[in-house]
DNA sequence: AGCACGCCGACT
DNA sequence: GTCGGCGTGCTC
């Protein structure tokens, strides 16, 4: 398309009417509106922000509707095809209008018309280059109001170079007091803040040498041309972020625009391996990016990465739609996490649009963990996907942990009760710890003092007023929660309902856990780590850095423990009650139940010290279980395919999940009954569409739930459906009062 | 989603 | 006689 001959714009808007929306380029702005680029638009009675998908040079909508476009943002360079091209492919394959794809991808900055002449000033966050006196520069110009930094800059001039840990730190503070001073509109002073963050060139540090599998695996990616998935495939502590790092540094090297983007599962995890590669690749732009940003610092940093700048960029499941213009390598590090599913709004799988955006790109994609997803396995298996494996551990001295199961049944039979949920062995191995100074970790997946209260006598139970859910205990706030909704009251003195003073709290949460384990060792240090105790930003990092310092003896946590932290000196890791997986529905469950459990098991054992496993539970024979004592994912994996395969789920059908809500389950349940009739009709017989059903939470917040599963054995004939379906149902009477929402690749259902 | 218009109950 | 409830319909 000329763009001088053009005088249509085809503009994507944030909204769920219709698809594209034509705008006439008024003659003010002939010549300069070319697609990828930013507008403003006449909306109804508002000026929207939009995108420009295409040009044409005629319009089917009537002359009279037709306006004009109002202003084109010039301060940032057009996006460009190949990223009009995921969110075209993003828009179809996940059911959603294209604008409301592409516009919630942009940082909310770039979505706010009033900031985009702000956005024409280059950043300088990303630092590259280490100037002489850089620092003495620095401290001369630090604003007076800011004396950590001051402090910083000071310690950063002392030390001439510093080894990786030093680095690590001193680069994770600088990034936070950075972000701090973007929060507070010191934008301006931004560029002596880059300074800063430059001293970090001051102490690149030397990649470790790898073994045999590592190297093997480096030389895979770096040589593979085109399109090349792969599945790197090894347990915690076998290096499998050295293989990352070693790709990345190829690659970056091999040509001096390529951009390599690094996805991890979670916010908690970036800082310490953003410092990693900071010390590594002193040098090479950075950005990171994930939704626990300031505003501005996320639009920086996106922008530099739109723009070429940055060359590596790490971040979490949003980063997968980030612009990145030179991208010649992807790696999704722990592929099998399901924080890589958005779970509202476009229900993306950011590990598969990075497999489609390698694709498109024809470039390398690695999908590491050590516990992949049956999905990624079986593409694996079939020889779809390359596999990698790292069989040996990075270290030398470093063995797999030995795990072991306590039967809670034999303890019961032994007449030795529980401990708020521990084991007589288990207390005897954290005790044999204690003695020795090595750490334990327990780990718990239950927040709260417990799960609910109960009265005695009458037996009532403590009910979420506004869900189908129990009001956890939280003994130290003194307050009933409901973990999902919001819920909050006090602790009743009395049984609401019968008026009993004897009510009691049932089943144990980390609280409940922390409190026995003081009783038990008055003379250990212990920590938890969970949503609540880290509620203040930063606390968890805190929390981490005193566990690692060694001032911690024992740590208790949720699943929020298992993720990234390598701790040195932990030789116990305990897990708690496994159990609760056991008796979900999901078909999922047991996979997810080893990957956690592995996770886990991994942070054991990781120096030279020898690590041990304990799982308390009532269910040893249970086949995640038997499979993890064995260190065997393979075998596990394969006997999970062949049952998926045999009871037709997925990864051997294609899923999509309707889920509706009303006021009442009834009317939930009429609209999907209603869609069914309406997919009955446009389905042939390869696409499956099961009955309604309540979910299994029925009630949050007031509203009732219900869902109705669809699902075949082509992935295509699937999609058919769907595109001829979701239009029905947008027009169906019983929408009314109910909100409806489609999720295709379901993971929980 | 916004933001209109539109047609029926309790207030200065 | 108006202010305002939220039903339904449109936005290039």
């Amino acid at each position: 398309m000329n763009a001088a001959g053009a005088v249509i714009a085809r503009v994507a808007l944030d909204t769920p009417a219709g698809e594209l929306f034509d705008y006439s380029i008024p003659a003010s702005l002939a010549g300069t509106v070319q697609p990828g680029q930013l507008v403003t638009v006449p909306f109804g009675r508002r000026l929207v922000p939009g995108l420009v998908t295409a040009l044409a040079e005629s319009t089917d909508v009537p002359a009279d509707k037709l306006r004009d476009l109002a202003t084109v943002c010039d301060s940032i360079p057009p996006l460009d095809r190949a990223w009009l091209a995921l969110g075209r492919f993003a828009a179809r394959y996940y059911h959603r209008p294209l604008g409301e794809v592409l516009l919630p991808a942009l940082p909310p900055m770039l979505r706010d018309p009033a900031s985009w002449p702000r956005l024409a000033q280059r950043s300088h966050v990303l630092a590259y280059r280490l100037q002489e006196g850089a620092a003495a520069d620095l401290l001369a110009a630090l604003p007076p109001r800011a004396p950590g930094v001051r402090r910083l800059a000071e310690a950063l001039i002392a030390h001439g170079s510093l080894d990786e840990r030093a680095a690590v730190a001193l680069y994770a503070q600088a990034r936070t007091r950075l972000e701090a001073w973007c929060t507070a509109g010191w934008l301006v002073r931004e560029q002596r803040a880059a300074a800063l963050l430059d001293v970090r060139a001051a102490s690149a540090t030397p990649p470790p040498a790898l073994h045999a599998e590592q190297c093997a695996a480096v030389e895979a990616i770096t040589s593979a041309t085109g399109f090349a998935p792969m599945l790197l495939h090894g347990v915690t502590g076998s290096g499998k972020t050295e293989v990352y790092l070693h790709a990345m540094a190829e690659v970056l090297a091999r040509d001096p625009a390529a951009q390599v983007l690094m996805l991890v599962p979670e916010i908690n995890l970036t800082p310490q391996l953003e410092a990693r590669i900071a010390a590594r690749f002193p040098h090479m732009p950075l950005a990171t990016l994930h939704s626990g940003l300031a505003e501005q610092v996320r639009a920086m940093q996106w922008l530099a990465a739109h723009r070429g700048e940055a060359r590596i960029v790490l971040g979490t499941r949003l980063a997968i739609l980030a612009s990145l213009p030179n991208l010649a390598l992807i790696l999704v590090d722990e592929e099998h996490d399901t924080s890589y599913k958005q779970q509202e709004g476009l229900r993306y799988s950011a590990r598969d649009l990075a497999v489609w955006r390698a694709k498109q790109r024809g470039i390398p994609v690695v999908l590491g963990s050590a516990t992949p997803s049956l999905e990624t396995w079986w593409r694996a298996r079939q020889g779809a996907y390359c596999t990698l494996t790292l069989r040996e551990r990075a270290q030398a001295d470093a063995v797999l942990p030995r795990i072991g199961l306590i039967d809670l049944n034999l303890e019961r039979q032994r007449q030795r009760p529980l401990q708020d949920g521990l084991s007589v062995p288990l207390i005897e191995a954290m005790r044999q710890r204690l003695a020795r100074g090595e750490q334990t970790l327990l780990f718990l997946n239950r927040r709260g003092y417990a799960p609910v209260l109960s009265c005695a006598s009458c037996g009532w139970l403590s009910g979420c007023p506004r869900c189908s859910a129990y009001l956890v205990l939280h003994k130290p706030e003194r307050r009933l929660r409901c973990h999902h909704c919001g819920w909050e009251e006090r602790i009743p003195h009395h049984c609401p309902d019968c008026g009993n003073v004897d009510i009691a709290a049932l089943g144990h949460g980390t609280q409940r856990l922390e409190e026995r384990l003081v009783a038990l060792f008055p003379e250990a240090r212990i920590a938890r780590i969970d949503a609540d105790s880290t509620r203040r930003k930063g606390t968890a990092e805190a929390l981490f850095e005193e566990v690692h310092a060694g001032q911690v003896d024992i740590l208790i946590g949720t699943q929020m423990i298992a993720k990234g932290h390598d701790f040195q000196r932990v030789t116990l890791v305990g897990v708690v009650n496994p159990d609760q997986a056991m008796f979900s529905h999901d078909f999922r469950a047991a996979e997810h139940l080893f990957a956690a459990l592995m996770q886990v098991a991994g942070r054991a054992g990781r120096a030279g010290l020898p690590g041990e496993v304990l799982i308390q539970t009532r269910y040893g024979e249970a086949s995640a279980l038997q499979a993890l004592l064995r260190h065997d994912y393979d075998g596990f994996a394969d006997a999970q395919l062949a049952e998926r395969q045999q009871a037709g789920l997925p990864p051997f059908s294609y899923q999509a999940l309707l889920t509706a809500e009303h006021r009442e389950l009834a009317g939930a349940q009429a609209f999907l009954r209603a869609a069914r009739e309406e997919a009955l009709a446009l389905a042939g017989d390869t696409v499956h569409i099961l009955d309604p059903v309540p979910m299994s939470m029925v009630r949050i917040a007031n509203r009732e739930r219900a869902q109705m599963l669809v699902e075949s054995d082509s992935r295509m004939a699937l999609q058919h459906l769907l595109a001829a379906w979701m239009p029905a149902c947008d027009r169906l009477p019983q929408r009314q009062g109910v909100r409806w929402q489609l999720e295709i690749d379901p993971l929980r259902i």
